[in-house]
DNA sequence: TTGTTTGACTTGTAGGTACAAGTTGCTTGG
DNA sequence: CCAAGCAACTTGTACCTACAAGTCAAACAA
């Protein structure tokens, strides 16, 4: 299968990127350079920026993409939770950054995943707290957390969005205090909604965190979804035999 | 900021869009039925395949992406190693699916970030164990491990390749017991190579695990990098108070 | 000195054409 | 009846034009 033009340009663009920050040559400079159209350079550059490797804007020269992650340790998350505030703010906090946290607190019609996952039937009046969280002013995620009925009703707790009301110390205070969890992790290419929420460069695929917390009794008490920007996390567990 | 007509395009697409599995109409109907030009269509189109909600094969309509994942279960990984052969595939068959497993064992120059994780000196000749995993037929992982001398050294076991290698036994039968470790997630987008060895859809982004290895003298042993198609793996943890 | 305007550069959007190449089903000849 | 071949479809590649819109620096005016 023999190499197509565009894929050709591709490469050797690629080939030739400098240093993250430093610009590439302009277009017309690399239909010169490489003798083909301006649509196949273009359609060449996309492909290199669907790849995240150069970012693009309207009036300056393309760049090579720079990437830098912030850890995310999950296994020390929901312990931490218990003694100490906001674990996640804590993480950013000790790195460096200035992490930020906006907070809505709903009450929503259980949509079919969910209910699932909560064992409730689907449809079922549940509360919804979702936070999209910030470093440096940066959006870096956003967290939806959901609880089934037994455990909210009649917990005034849970309106209440001040700092104390961070979760896992929250389900502790009202009884449900969790003691083991389950969490998967996937990936794939954001919806213009999330990519814009998120304010994320094209090639930027989103990292899916889902974690479901069980009560000693056994029973789902949250689910949460926590959809990130992937390159700008990194999530980390620690594991010991 | 308005919309421009690809995305006005793009949107009205996705929102028509059929069940996983179904044809989408032909470049030619959409043209006509959104009053766009050919390239301002296959610019909406490529779009959403970049966004991973569609497939396109020259000759044939494009088709409305259907993915299933299977899980992979992180936290028992180790351990079931220890007593029962290769924990991977055991997780596969549990789930109905046939895995296979290509094992390439190198003797390489240990690259920066590799000589990092096992605090070796850039450049010194390490023992890196190769895994192409695939689960009916279709590739999911590249995963390959490395190794520091000091385990290594004198130690024909390494070199075999029998699945009595799997590696969680492997070090322990070699007496570096593997007793802590550390994982991370992130994701990006594939490499061309990356994308051609895993057969990527377009629009898939890659899910890089890596997982660093401690003796019980918290000496790291090894360290493995595993990168997967993201449309065809879960990664799930289960943890405890 | 400071602020504004202008012009030259950049990328983005939208349209067009032509032909190559893969897929599918119908027609037709044996 | 079956198979080969053809025709009509599909998407892929590559080229072109025109203009819109954002960026940046030099020139110019207050």
């Amino acid at each position: 299968m023999p190499e197509t033009l565009q894929e050709r340009v591709a490469r050797l663009i690629r080939d030739s990127l400098g240093e993250p920050g430093s610009a590439l040559p302009s277009e017309a400079e690399l239909v010169e350079r490489y003798g083909a159209s301006r649509n196949t350079v273009r359609a060449a550059l996309s492909a290199l920026e669907a790849q995240g490797l150069i970012t693009s804007s309207q009036g300056r020269t393309r760049q090579v993409r720079e990437i830098n992650r912030w850890e995310w340790k999950m296994a020390e998350w929901e312990r931490a939770h218990n003694n100490d505030g906001d674990a996640w703010a804590n993480t950013i906090k000790a790195q460096g950054g200035t992490p930020r946290n906006d907070l809505q607190i709903l009450s929503i019609q259980a949509p079919a995943d969910v209910a699932k996952e909560l064992k409730i039937p689907a449809g079922t009046a549940i509360q919804a707290r979702n936070r999209l969280r910030w470093v440096n002013d940066e959006p870096h995620q956003l967290s939806d957390s959901y609880f089934p009925p037994f455990v909210t009703d009649g917990n005034d707790l849970f309106w209440n969005p001040g700092d104390l009301g961070v979760q896992g110390g929250l389900l502790a205070a009202t009884g449900h205090k969790q003691v083991r969890w389950h969490d998967t992790l996937t990936a794939r290419m954001p919806s213009a909604e999330e990519s814009q929420r998120l304010m994320m460069a094209p090639g930027t695929p989103l990292l899916v965190h889902t974690r479901l917390g069980y009560d000693a009794e056994g029973r789902p008490v949250r689910y949460m979804v926590t959809r990130m920007a992937a390159d700008r996390v990194e999530v980390s567990y620690d594991l010991d035999a």
